[in-house]
Parts: C-alpha cells; sequence; structure tokens
DNA sequence: AAGCTAGTTCAAAAAAAATTGAACCTGGCA
DNA sequence: TGCCAGGTTCAATTTTTTTTGAACTAGCTT
C-alpha cells in the first residue's frame, strides 16, 4: 500500500488558530480539550478526515481520538461521511449551532437538573422531619426556591435551542 | 476568652444535602467545589457565618474558604452582614437566581465572548494570506460562521438574566 | 510599641481529570 | 481458519486544578 498525497502532518497557521480557539471554547463547556481540537479541525477542513487522519494531524493519541470522536457524535457535534478509503470511517463536522447547543443542553446539561429535581425531593423528606417550627418553615422556604430554580432552569433551556434557532 | 455556646462542628444532614448539592451545581458551571459548599451552607443557614465559623462546619482549610468568599463575593453570591462578634466580618447568602446568573455571566462568560471576538479578528488577518482561492472562501464562510456565533451568544445572556428576572 | 486576632497569600501537596498506549475486539478477506 | 487493519477500551501515567497550611499583613487593644 502506498501512500497517496504526501500529508500534511502539521497544522496551518489557520487550522491551529481555529483548533486553538474551540479547544479554549469546549473548555468553557466543562469538556476536554481534545474534543474541542478534533472538532475545530473537522469545522475547519473541507473535506472529512478519518481517526488516523486526526491523530496525525493533532498529534493526539489514538485513545483520545477515539474518544473524542464517540463524545462528539453523541452530542451530534459531527457525522459520518464516506470518504476516499472505503473501510474507514469518516467525519466531518456539523456546524448549525442549534444542533451543538441541543446536545450539549441533552447530554450534560438536562441529566443535572433531573439529578437535582430527585435530590430535591430527598431534601423534601428530609425538611418534614425538623422538629423545631421556625426552623423547619426556613427550610421549606429554602427548598421551595430550590425547586423555582430547577424550574426556571428547566424553561430556560428550551428558550435557549428556539433562540439559537437561526 | 470562653467558647460561648457549644458550637456545632458537624453539619446536619440536611445541611449536608444542601452543600453537596450545591457543590455539584457549582461544579457544572466549572468552578471549585469548595465554592459551592461555602454557598450552600450560607443558603441553608438563618444566621450569617464569619470565615472561621464557615472553617469549622465544612471542614476545609481557612485559605480555601478565604478564596472561596472571595470568589462568590466577586460573582455577588453572597453579601456582608453584622454579626455577634464585631470585629469579624459576616456573611449570608443572595439568594437571587438573577444576582447568581448575572455574576456567572459577567466573571466567566463576557471575558470569554470578548477574547473570542478578538480572536477571531486575527483570524480575519490571516484568511486573507489565503493564495489559494476556493481555499479562502471556504475559510471566509467559516469564519462568517465563528463571528455568527459569536454574536448570538452576546444575543442570549442578556436574554438568560431577563427570563430569570423572576 | 508589643501582642493579638482576623484574614490573605502563595508555594507545595493532594486530588481530580485528561491522555496515553498496549491489549483487545471485530469484521473482511485469502 | 488464520491474518490483517480499523477501531475501542481501560489501567497506568501525565497534566491540570484544587486544596492546604505556614508565613505574612493589617488593624485593634493595652
Amino acid at each position: 500500500m502506498l501512500d497517496g498525497a504526501p500529508k500534511l502532518e502539521v497544522l496551518t497557521e489557520i487550522e491551529q488558530e481555529v483548533v486553538n480557539m474551540c479547544a479554549d471554547a469546549v473548555r468553557v463547556a466543562g469538556l476536554p480539550k481534545s474534543l474541542g481540537e478534533i472538532y475545530g479541525l473537522l469545522f475547519i477542513s473541507r473535506d472529512p478526515h478519518s481517526l488516523d487522519d486526526l491523530v496525525g494531524r493533532l498529534q493526539i493519541s489514538k485513545g483520545s481520538v477515539s474518544q473524542g470522536l464517540k463524545a462528539l457524535r453523541m452530542f451530534g457535534a459531527i457525522r459520518e461521511v464516506e470518504g476516499p478509503d472505503a473501510r474507514r470511517t469518516y467525519f466531518e463536522a456539523d456546524i448549525k449551532l442549534k444542533k451543538l447547543v441541543g446536545g450539549f443542553i441533552r447530554e450534560q446539561l438536562r441529566p443535572h437538573l433531573k439529578s437535582g429535581n430527585e435530590r430535591v425531593k430527598e431534601l423534601e423528606k428530609v425538611v418534614v422531619e425538623e422538629e423545631d417550627i421556625d426552623q423547619r418553615a426556613f427550610y421549606e422556604q429554602r427548598v421551595k426556591k430550590l425547586e423555582r430554580w430547577l424550574k426556571q432552569g428547566k424553561l430556560i433551556l428550551p428558550l435557549m435551542q428556539r433562540v439559537l434557532g437561526e
């Protein structure tokens, strides 16, 4: 097997900039840098890339790229496409903000809201056992506040998606 | 100096639950757990606490509590109030969601959007140097997309604050 | 001024999170 | 069936982030 077009193994300045921007953006969202790097390179590339392409260009390990692609697929941030070598899987970036934010909300935010709800329910059970009447009233007030916060959270997610619908 | 009322040095079940919830919530936002623990205890306490109270109850070091209080003050998540000992500083939680989210946006999100803008401007300068006409057109398209994303981001922040205005 | 005490700072230690890479699947092919 | 190449997994390692605690500052008090 000959290697076809001599592969460019380093990033151009533009690619590097975009990769770095995405890496930082993704860190703000509390996700590993490598995720952002992979997405960034796909975002700024016209042609799709295979796992090994990404390993070569980004200089990160096969394991990390494999995990990164898995996560990005779950978020719906990338999609599989056909590529030059039929037995490899190629990827390209989905660049619709709605999709990206939607995936993030679904995978990262909603689960926390859900577990938050359960924990508040647990809290309520503990609060009713408080003997001191004033203290209990105070706790009830606070728990109600937590409930309201969660409700607001659930309210704002679809709103965000709608606004970013473009 | 006698110690006054025998201080309760461990957390009640309710306190522990709330402290844990806040710790986790704050982690989702990419902030250190100790911040959430401190806020959580203040949130579920009727009376304000001093730095040393918090150190005693939460079992975290003076240094951490000092840093945590500093950050919470910056976010506007807590406020200084008078307390039993005139020469200590006491704190209580601000429980308005608007305030909390506002502080988070101001301190964490806006700075990133700002630096994002600068980086996109840099990118534009690099893109115009691309020789290949098709490639440059593609890059311009992508950079425009990044700009649109940033604009959407700037748009959604005040909206969030408004919706959470209660 | 010396002694105390509340609070801050920051280098070092500990803890948590991300990355690596070698072993391991898995499916196509001879 | 056995081999090979693409891809995944996960324990071990590395990197990053958080926490600690001892030294320090600052402001009272005597």
